[in-house]
DNA sequence: CAGCTGACAGATTTCAATATCTGTCATTCC
DNA sequence: GGAATGACAGATATTGAAATCTGTCAGCTG
């Protein structure tokens, strides 16, 4: 069964929005060509999206929970101990991050954009990001490595403190030579903030 | 003697820039508009600045350098130890840059134009303010309440953690209601990651 | 009749002609 | 003679008309 002439579904119509996306960038990426890449008229799609900023929102938010997915073996990782896990979580989203912006310059521009912009995906994302931080500093807390007032508090401001290493603004000083060390050296100061003492 | 009438000099047109800037904003600033409001001719300006450029520039290390000034009392406050020192310069600096961007929206804008072009004035602000912390972290090294191991190093991760907090790309949150709260949070965990131990 | 179409109004974008600005420099003025 | 001027070339910004796009909906189609 060929993907072409099957009915229409949400699910083709990202992925065609994604192709367009990928190759025409954010600005210039308009509904009627996506319609085009799906060989249907564009009052199409607008049965199964009700704006342009859905389906564009839609898009961003399959983009980012890949990222999410991609975090979330380190956040079960029983083997790591939760000092170790949140070092692995931050180097991590870190990496992911760059990545995204090195390799697909057109679908992160169209997130950075919607980041800016504060749009539902984005926010749903830092919503769930900050929640597998939560996870990891309460296990910190339950073994007795970490001390901590309010898990979810601490990882909101763990979530800050790093925002220079994955918030899209950003993007164009991750290429330069000493950012992993600077990294490094935040991820260290908090780490040793959040240890128990004696 | 009345300022109009005098010699040009480029104190003169730092002044009148700096008007120009904060009723034109810096999009629709013209280097005729400031010859305009100096009575003489562009022409005039070009002898004291090379480009436009490098007198936005100047007029942005000029408004920067006042920030940098109203921190220094703070460093170099004996009464206070290390710790409150620190505190009270994250959030003396978060206050006069929601201040800025506030009161004056028109100089904030150049300021982050600036900032998102690495501009010369932003840069040597950043080394100026990161020179503040290196010198309470290192007080605090000497009293022996804070360890670390390299102060300078230190500095600029505290400096990168809080960026939220001084960043221009990020002063539309700034008049959002939990702000305050978010600081503390970020410069609690840095804090007690640089206090010595027993 | 559920899903798709295509014509439409209003909003937005493009494009090219026009106007303004930047930076230089030969000349003028005190 | 050192400082200021204003005309100038090339770069950049503005403007308004034309083209395209978004979102709707009455009607077609299988």
């Amino acid at each position: 069964m060929p993907p072409t002439s099957e009915t229409l579904t949400a699910e083709r119509i990202l992925e065609a929005t994604e192709e367009v996306l990928r190759r025409h960038g954010p600005a210039k990426a308009t509904v009627v060509d996506v319609a085009r890449a799906l060989g249907v008229s564009h009052g199409s799609v607008y049965r199964h999206f009700r704006t342009k900023a859905a389906l564009r929102d839609a898009v961003t938010k399959k983009w980012l929970d890949r990222t999410f997915d991609s975090l979330s073996g380190i956040v079960a990782a029983d083997d790591l101990d939760p000092e170790a896990r949140l070092r692995a979580w931050f180097t991590g989203l870190f990496a992911a991050k760059r990545r995204k912006a090195g390799d697909e310059p057109e679908l992160f521009a169209t997130f950075s954009v919607l980041a800016t912009e504060n749009g539902e995906a984005v926010g749903q994302h830092i919503a769930d990001l900050t929640g597998q931080l939560t996870r990891i500093v309460q296990a910190g807390v339950d073994a007795g490595t970490f001390t901590c007032a309010d898990p979810a508090t601490t990882a909101r401001a763990l979530f800050h403190a790093t925002g220079r290493f994955h918030d899209p603004g950003y993007a164009r000083e991750w290429e330069q030579p000493g950012v992993e060390g600077e990294l490094e050296a935040v991820v260290d100061l908090l780490v040793r903030g959040l240890r128990a003492r004696d």
